[in-house]
DNA sequence: TCGGTATTGAAATTGATTTTCATTTAGTGA
DNA sequence: TCACTAAATGAAAATCAATTTCAATACCGA
């Protein structure tokens, strides 16, 4: 890794280290925040901006791609071999993959039909997932909740 | 439409009327900010509030998605009868569509044996569009550009 | 070890999005 | 038509994630 990045022109540096490999720690679906808490489980003397800086190198360097599922944080996926995409369960918020083997063949051949140069593709399906629409059924079956007109609610949070 | 609307319990107002028509009339991946310039045209008094709200209106009872590139701007497409993907070209941040038909129907089969209830698609390619491209190829025969190492320039406004 | 450059951390800034609140208005029912 | 109530509006403020600034510090090659 110091010497992948030094060919790069950068330094490592404990931080660096500590970002990074908390990041391959962590997996898939990072947000910085994530990223942050976990870093400072370790060193409660990282800084934000260290971590959101890195976890951006490590974008730069092509070891991770950033994906938006459109709930206003950015999250960072770690690149792998194969392609794959996401399930986004607008309930519980939460992220699964799926293989995207043959799917991304036909995007290709979309994207080349139409004299497009793929860098690379991003597939959601948005929906419920099974155990969210399990609750859901518990739920309803008792009382019939009425939704509120315009609203996204946020969970609050500190840095 | 004002039908349509009041059997949802919600008024019709000019604004509102404004905001909606100009919507339809830009038609697809819209920002706030160019609804807001297209509502100003007409009407100097309308608010940015308004405007925003509305567009909100429209994804809420279903005219709408919201439609996320990772620029930092939300978009805003027309839901249509017919499933589309984009191409975003990272060069000069332009969306085009291009057909989902067959590849929606195999994204439906693995959320299905997934037992995923879905919602909704995303599909997206990113890469550099054939304009953009012919340009590229032109300037970098003159001059090898080199690109900054940690840099998202993003284009100031006004409001 | 030394010097130049990259990196760090705290705080400030940005830019989009969302909320607040006082005021106005649409649509309902008398 | 009139009055009333809930909804809508507009300006300004608040929020929130993302990004930059800047002075201090740490890397790493000579």
């Amino acid at each position: 890794m110091r010497e992948f990045l030094k060919t790069k022109g950068y330094k490592m540096t404990p931080q660096r280290e500590l970002v990074f490999r908390s990041f391959f720690e962590l997996g898939e679906h990072v947000s910085v925040d994530e990223l942050f808490d976990r870093v400072r489980q370790v060193d409660k003397a990282v800084g934000y901006s260290t971590v959101w800086r890195n976890l951006k190198l490590i974008c730069e360097v092509g070891l991770a791609r950033e994906v938006n599922v459109g709930d206003g944080v950015t999250r960072y996926d770690r690149v792998t071999r194969k392609p794959h995409g996401h399930f986004y369960c607008v309930s519980c918020k939460s992220l699964e993959e799926f293989d995207l083997n043959e799917i991304a063949g036909r995007l290709a051949k979309v994207a080349t039909a139409e004299k497009f140069e793929t860098e690379s593709f991003k597939v959601e399906i948005e929906g419920v997932c099974q155990s969210c629409r399990d609750k859901e059924n518990r739920k309803t079956k008792r009382s019939l909740s009425v939704s509120p007109k315009i609203s996204r609610a946020k969970p609050s949070k500190k840095r």
